[in-house]
DNA sequence: CTCTTTCGTAAACGCGTGTTTATGGTTACA
DNA sequence: TGTAACCATAAACACGCGTTTACGAAAGAG
């Protein structure tokens, strides 16, 4: 089936089909219905190669996971792909996702590449990358239009490259002052991974907070870590192991490295918060249900997204829109974790 | 950059180009060599639009997921998004995944079909059918490659559905016998959703065990559900609203009804296992971390759709393979949350 | 030297659609 | 009746690639 059959079908030329599809103004509402009328007895679609091979889009956008572990059990980065789609169906396109296990594969580096060139989308949106990802950097200057989470905006903008970040500083000082409030100066922090940019921020933001609040910083309360359970686990499980003095509240730079610090707390006899205050961030679909409840700096994930696949899509249509960068603040939430000293 | 360009760049011809990149015998290694250079060099990937619409395959598969209520939140569901995507990446496949919301609505269907209309894939998976779902009949009648998980094999097999499931009556006689061996007679039910085939299935499989092991079903104790965590803490609060006899012993449709179950039972402020035993269904990725981890049947539905998965894509790319169902069986998990009576 | 095989070319067609152009046919209004 | 304005058509081209065909050129074999 296909514009010739209907138009044979409904007695019409193949230009007036084309011309009801497209929505011309020139076609009276007779013709319209009749050959409508056609095309939805026919279960007819244009076929969409053919409409992109004509210089029409494609209406599909990629999603790219970068991520080297599990995906499959983490929870937060599944509701974004969920949350992408659903987003950019109500703007009538579809999602191709892909998932990256390493990014300095050269073959992993191909396939992706393979999407954006064979014109499968017509935009694309990365989540998960480092603070420098080559491959994204190769693609705007091959003019594809890409949206970043937690990525540097560049100093020189480039109007195809659209970049979403939270407001790290602004939920450290949140997180910081809370615990200020509750009488704690002697405060830790576990580090997220120090190659995304999320990692040196809420460190920066970490820093100028206890320097706000007027807290000294001890070194040895700098944990390292890398945004997963595992690394909050084994953070605290090293940190226990040291003699000298110990902070009363730490911060993790996500929630998963919360659990797990937790997790380790636990294992060494250590409740929570009775014997140490802990706060998360990101505030992981999870943090409610755990126990104790994590009291967390929350991120709205998923509102990013909405705005990063609208304005994407908006560019997609409309190359000179010129929105380049959305910064979402976080806000507290208070639940269990945490205890007055 | 298209295939024109490459030949005169390469000082061949195009004919020489398409048949490098379709790995055809009579070219030269020496010729072959001088042309992959020159692809690489230029990043040049054929437009998928035009392979297609010249009788390619566009090698990618619809991946729809039937789910009314909140997907997001749903980690199993999740799980197998990324499953199937890292499956397909695998044969060099790409995967478009859609969320159905309301399975019944038109504008809804109509999105699904045109996704296949358009031949924007070359088979889709759907993943929480009803029993019967109208779109995948009428899709499998139009000629589409469909692979369908817990959905019944219809007598007169189709070359091109794949219907996937497990063995829910093996899973119910392990359950119902691991249960008679903790010396349990008193075996409650909580059932799933009985539109969908592992509803039905799971409890006939249930009344079968348990005439097996020579027990007594007490009606009384075969409680609605519908697969969601809601409705075990439903079906377990009403239950015991009721005055009469109680079971020592519940099996759930799946694990989320049994966290369910889990949740009313202790708000009533019975424990689990010491005053009921509870048995889930589909080993969820939360249950060994519940309290009291769940003592399950487990499901491998990463498995299963890795099968599914291949067995599609090689339908797609040789019609007549005839590989039409898979069954998986289940086996027992056994954690904490049954006790011997 | 001739014959065959191998390698390669140029040209053409088809895939299904969007879009433009030149050309009529119909309707409506003055 | 004449003249627009509107509606519609047929035909052609473009998009980029796969595939076929007819045709050579070069190389090796006899």
């Amino acid at each position: 089936m296909n514009s010739i059959e209907i138009a044979r079908l409904a007695g019409v030329s193949r230009s007036t089909v084309s011309r009801v599809i497209n929505n011309y103004a020139n076609v009276p509402p007779k013709t319209r219905e009749k050959v409508m009328k056609v095309i939805q007895q026919y279960n007819y679609f244009p076929n969409v190669s053919a409409q992109v091979l004509a210089g029409k889009r494609a209406r599909t956008i990629g999603l790219f996971l970068i991520a080297p572990g599990h995906v499959s059990s983490d929870i937060l980065t599944n509701m974004l792909i969920v949350s992408v789609i659903e987003d950019a169906s109500a703007y009538g396109y579809y999602v191709l996702t892909h998932i990256i296990r390493d990014a300095n594969d050269t073959e992993t580096i191909n396939n992706v590449k393979e999407i954006f060139f064979q014109r499968r989308i017509d935009g694309g949106i990365f989540i998960g990358a480092a603070k420098h990802e080559p491959i994204i950097e190769e693609l705007i200057s091959e003019g594809f239009i890409v949206g970043v989470v937690d990525q540097e905006q560049p100093e020189i903008q480039q109007f195809n490259r659209i970049v979403a970040n939270f407001n790290n500083d602004s939920g450290m000082k949140q997180a910081v002052a809370y615990l200020a409030g509750l009488g704690h100066s002697k405060i830790g922090v576990i580090n997220g991974d120090m190659n995304r940019l999320s990692g040196p921020t809420k460190y920066e933001g970490f820093l100028k907070a206890m320097q706000l609040c007027g807290l000294h910083v001890n070194q040895d309360w700098v944990l390292a870590g890398s945004f997963h359970e595992e690394s909050g686990y084994e953070a605290i499980y090293s940190f226990l192991r040291t003699q000298g003095e110990r902070p009363t509240a730490i911060i993790a730079a996500n929630d998963s490295v919360a659990f797990g610090a937790i997790r380790a707390l636990k294992e060494h006899g250590l409740q929570v918060p009775a014997d140490m205050s802990i706060i998360g961030f990101d505030d992981h679909p999870l943090s409610d249900k755990h126990h104790p409840a994590l009291t967390t700096i929350r991120v709205d994930f998923s509102g990013m997204l909405k705005r990063l696949t609208s304005i994407l899509i908006a560019k997609i249509e409309q190359p000179t829109a010129d929105v380049k960068q959305i910064t979402l603040d976080c806000s507290l939430v208070v639940r269990e974790s945490c205890r007055r000293v």
